[in-house]
RNA sequence: GCUCGGAUGGUGGAACUGGUAGACACGCAGGACUUAAAAUCCUGUGCCCUCAACAGGCGUGCGGGUUCGAUUCCCGCUCCGAGUACCA
């Protein structure tokens, strides 16, 4: 029988369903390879052929992994809560649970005809309560621990508490607050319960902060950044204003070294870890204290407590080296002691200048980093090395969120600090000899010895720091510091559909529910909207209280909750008395291959990290990393079809006065021409006219200006006719160039040479219903552009059509077909057809002429078990570098040689079957069931001989000054002696030679032969 | 601006440690089979010169360098993509 693509799917696809193929042990003797994809988040349009690229890779890798001995892991979920679900829930009224529910449905379908060997026994989906409550007991243990730098851990808030009761705060060093408050172990015995609850808080992991959220009043609701587009909201562009709320964060910033230092012992993609790198932002420097003067200032007695405490302003620096060359010191104009260090004079210049900025919004302040702009507050601080005064000014490129929100100004070593100083005219201070040109630009150089820099003079920059460290120690005055970008994490989103957070308030303070309570049930609401108060959705369920009397948390867990401890959820999904049991963290321990898109690396892959060291500490998980090697697969992107249309654009002769009705007309026209709609022209037309030669110079250029200059001509008589009518030829000019405007066109219904189907178009799209197509001869084309693919730029390919016309084994290799797998790449089916007849030409090996299985048990000859291994060993080179394009075409060229060679060996052909079944699993199967065999997924990789790729002789490229001429075989056996005089024998390379005699000959076994002359 | 990728025929791409550039596939052209078409099979296919063959020249974004030999290594640039953004 021919090839039978979609029947034999079908059977293998029940057949590994019915038997649980691939249902993994969490107890073999064999050595564990956990490989897993980043679960998606199941939405209503369902999988387009982008999504199942990396799926399918690590299908390849999981089948190839378990025919290689390995008990290999390889499950898929959902990551099921979700902003879209709730959007349409709240357009429609249906319940998330249902949607989702539906799109899971389509999702599983999919995935299911594709051929994939997951474990479905263990799928875990976020939105389910039995998955959630161990969502919400991680957050409890977070709640419930604080970060010792003693121990460099996380520990049970007990530690913290006998530290407390023992020794008070004086000894406790620990990532906190910044306002926590010391006292004695006499003191914390007399504090209320409150009073304790209050204290802890600052130092739980999971705590509550005062953040900034981005507050839509007309949509009643918070909204991520990325639905903000300057300071609109995106979708119905309502105003957006900056609200203050008490959140829930994750003191992530605890793990910042660690995070860091974490990226040097896992296998990533260098950007990835790059971009995490540069998200954690470690600087190492020092913080200076620099004494405020107060001769200058009348302070307030009533208003400046904070100034009267600490009289001095913290900056944070990276070049502490420098300290004798500030000439200024600049605050942000947020910084929380510019009110009390303005002067009376200067209190004008500040406001306008603080008014001024909020003005500028976030993206203005970005983009304009060219202007320097700011405001002197009219007083001093003393530089605490030299005593010498230093002006305190405020700018707007000094940023409160960072360090500490204020800067010491080094104009002769920093850019920024350098264009200030000249704008406001500052002193420029050279502090090393090494710096050149300081009136022209600043010259941040570590090199050459400090001059006026007093005692720190003729030393180089490593003594200098840390000597200024030391000495800045020994006067109180500042320290060696490493600062980090990072921030805590905001965890608490008002919205519906996610997490519930367990925890209610008593007396205003948080506390945790009982852990037998768990899971903390999501309540049924009425409506997925904030209540008319602006309180999150949850704040609409009735009767959802704490014992009948305090009130839950309302906000719930953001996107990222759930997928950040996943992995261990599918080492054992069904357990109901832990996340997962300690036998099977154990025997899995991490994730060994993880395949998924770059766009997490910040998020997801950042957020789990931290959950996972933090689970670490408190001795749930044993590794300190979850996963081990990290490959992004590129994205399939799609290409665009756009239908083009034109206008023309009208000049007025301005020296000519138009009467009343004239310029009606005119207008008119203009209107109407501006922009032809419901016409569009053909591509090819398109571009003729849009492309205009300013100089033609060649005959080329000539004919195409004068097929432009006719095609325009054509175009503009209708154009041309009205203005005559309207009599306002002489008073107008039609300008000769045209606007093009293009509009999407579903794909479906263009071929792979860019020529539309006019007529189904206007029949299916009520777009185009009453459009006009015009084009020279009867081929409409549009244009190309590559897009990422979405429903709204109608260029989504649904794999579903492919499966249904080629069959679930030619999409899978054809995928791995397209290209490397971390490169992204436009979709075409362009070279479908090839790999479909690959699989075909692999069907007839097994069979004859006249389609009947027919294999012979002879005795392989030399050349099939040549073909044979090559294929072997390319297949395993190639998967375990990840590069499956290559493989496919590999085997292409066995196939190839084997049919070449007629051959029908079963023993050649049966390890063909397996080393193939990977990359296409079903006809695999099929082939293997008719050899007579069973269990294909659970036999061996066929070892690798190099004996039968050994050679006797090889066809030396011979080259003359490095350019091949010729090739020429040679006995594998000769040493380069017998080998160059062999070759100068020659006649045909003597002919090359023409008598020179060569100079020099270079002689690689079984590479080359290069004579130089 | 900074960081990280990338650039090879008409197209997707191959060449793994510096050793025959263009494997494999698509497309295209020609041919066979067929009443015809589809399907299938065969042949050719980087560009240029040449009627053609032989031979030759040019060719991996551009300009240089190292080397017997460079798509591969080094220096300088152009363009495209991604990330990031006044980080003190």
């Amino acid at each position: 029988m021919d090839y039978q693509f979609a029947a034999i799917e079908q059977k293998w696809q029940k057949f590994w369903a019915e038997n649980h193929t691939f249902k993994a042990d969490s107890s073999s003797t064999k050595p564990k390879y956990y490989v897993l994809d980043m679960f998606p988040y199941p939405s209503g349009a369902g999988l387009h052929v982008g999504h199942p690229l990396g799926y399918i890779a690590s299908d390849i890798f999981s089948r190839y992994k378990r025919l290689k001995g390995f008990n290999v892991l390889h499950p898929m979920g959902y990551d099921s809560f979700g902003l879209p679900a709730e959007q349409y829930a709240i357009q429609t009224g249906q319940h998330p649970a249902i949607t989702t529910e539906a799109n899971i449905a389509t999702y599983r379908r999919q995935l299911d005809q594709i051929g994939f060997s997951f474990d479905w026994s263990r799928e875990v989906r976020t939105s389910e309560p039995g998955y959630y409550k161990w969502t919400q007991w991680i957050f409890m243990q977070l709640f419930n621990s604080w970060y010792n730098l003693e121990t460099d851990k996380a520990e049970d808030i007990t530690t913290l508490i006998e530290k407390f009761n023992s020794a008070g705060s004086a000894d406790v060093k620990a990532v906190c607050d910044e306002d926590v408050r010391s006292f004695l172990p006499s003191d914390w015995a007399t504090f209320t319960t409150e009073e304790k609850q209050v204290e802890l808080l600052k130092y739980r992991l999971t705590y509550l902060k005062e953040s900034t959220v981005n507050w839509c009043p007309a949509l009643g609701t918070v909204l991520a950044n990325d639905e903000v587009k300057d300071g609109f909201s995106e979708r119905g562009g309502y105003p957006v204003e900056q609200k203050k709320m008490m959140q829930w964060s994750m003191r992530i910033s605890a793990y910042a070294e660690r995070l860091l230092q974490g990226l040097n012992t896992i296998d990533w993609p260098e950007p990835v870890k790059e971009m995490q790198r540069n998200w954690i932002g470690k600087s190492v420097g020092a913080s200076v204290k620099f004494a405020v003067d107060n001769s200058q200032l009348a302070i307030d007695e009533t208003e400046n407590s904070k100034l009267k405490t600490e009289n001095y302003i913290e900056v944070f620096t990276t070049r502490v080296d420098t300290i004798f060359g500030v000439s200024f010191i600049v605050l942000a104009p947020e910084h929380e002691l510019v009110q009390a260090l303005t002067t009376e004079t200067q209190k004008e210049s500040i406001a306008n200048y603080i008014a001024q900025t909020k003005k500028k919004s976030e993206l203005d302040r970005m983009a304009d980093t060219k202007t320097v702009s700011g405001a002197f507050t009219g007083s001093y601080v003393i530089n605490p090395v030299n005593n010498e005064l230093v002006p305190i000014w405020i700018a707007d490129y000094v940023l409160a969120g960072y360090g500490t929100g204020a800067v010491m100004g080094v104009p002769s070593g920093d850019q920024r600090d350098w264009l200030f100083a000249k704008h406001f005219d500052l002193p420029i201070i050279q502090i090393l000899d090494g710096q050149k040109d300081i009136e022209v630009e600043a010259d941040p150089t570590k090199e050459g010895s400090y001059i006026n820099s007093d005692f720190i003079n003729n030393l180089g920059y490593k003594e200098a720091t840390s000597y200024l460290n030391h000495w800045l120690e020994r006067e109180g005055v500042g320290k060696a510091k490493v600062n980090y970008r990072m921030r805590d994490a905001i965890f608490g989103r008002q919205r519906y559909w996610g997490e519930p957070i367990p925890v209610y308030f008593k007396d205003g303070l948080p506390y945790l529910i009982k852990e037998e309570e768990l899971p903390l049930l999501l309540p049924e609401i009425d409506k997925y909207l904030p209540t008319e108060s602006g309180e999150p959705p949850l704040g609409r369920a009735t009767d959802w209280s704490y014992e009948d009397q305090y009130e839950y948390e309302l906000s719930t867990m953001p996107g990222w909750a759930g997928s950040s401890w996943y992995w261990y959820r599918y080492m054992d999904a069904q357990n109901n008395c832990d996340f997962a049991a300690k036998e099977a963290i154990a025997y899995w321990k991490d994730v060994d291959l993880y395949i998924g898109g770059s766009e997490h690396a910040t998020g997801h892959l950042l957020y789990s990290r931290f959950w996972n060291k933090f689970l670490k500490d408190l001795g749930y998980v044993n590794e300190e990393e979850p996963f081990k090697k990290l490959i992004n697969q590129g994205m399939i992107v799609g290409e665009s079809a756009f239908a083009h249309s034109i206008g023309f654009n009208i000049g007025e002769d301005k020296s000519i006065d138009f009467l009343t009705e004239e310029w009606e007309a005119f207008e008119r026209i203009t209107e109407k021409y501006r922009f032809i709609s419901g016409k569009f022209l053909s591509y090819d037309i398109v571009e003729i006219l849009l492309k205009q030669h300013i100089n033609p110079i060649s005959e080329k250029e000539i004919e195409q200006d004068k097929k432009r200059k006719e095609l325009f001509d054509f175009y503009t008589k209708s154009l041309y006719e009205e203005l005559k009518n309207a009599s306002l030829l002489d008073k107008v000019v039609v300008l000769p160039f045209i606007n093009s405007y293009k509009i999407h066109v579903p794909i479906d219904y263009v071929n792979s040479k860019n020529e539309i189907d006019v007529l189904s178009l206007k029949q299916k799209d009520p777009r185009f219903y009453e459009a006009e197509f015009i084009s020279e001869n009867s081929v409409f084309r549009c244009s190309r552009e590559v897009e990422k693919m979405s429903k709204s730029k109608f260029n989504v390919v649904n794999p579903d059509v492919l499966i249904e016309n080629y069959g679930a084994d030619t999409l899978r290799m054809y995928e791995m077909f397209l290209g490397p797998l971390e490169q992204s790449k436009p979709w075409n089916t362009n070279g479908i057809e090839g790999v479909f007849k690959f699989l075909r030409k692999f069907w007839r090996l097994f069979h004859n002429e006249e389609w009947n299985f027919h294999v012979e048990d002879s005795i392989p000859t030399k050349a099939e078990l040549k073909a044979l291994h090559k294929i072997i060993k390319k297949v395993q080179d190639d998967v375990e570098r990840f590069s499956f394009n290559t493989s496919v075409s590999s085997f292409m060229i066995a196939v190839n040689e084997l049919t070449d060679l007629k051959c029908k060996n079963r023993q050649v052909l049966e390890d063909l079957v397996i080393v193939l079944s990977p990359y296409a699993p079903h006809i695999c199967e099929e082939l293997w069931s008719l050899l007579g065999n069973t269990d294909l997924s659970n036999t061996s990789y066929p070892k690798f001989n190099p004996a039968y790729l050994e050679e006797a002789e090889f066809a030396y490229p011979i080259s003359i000054n490095g350019k091949m001429k010729m090739n020429l075989s040679l006995s594998l056996s000769l040493d380069e002696a017998q080998a160059t005089e062999t070759v100068l024998a020659n006649e045909q390379v003597k002919g090359y030679l023409e008598g020179k005699t060569p100079k020099k000959i270079i002689f690689v076994k079984g590479k080359i032969v290069n004579i130089v002359v």
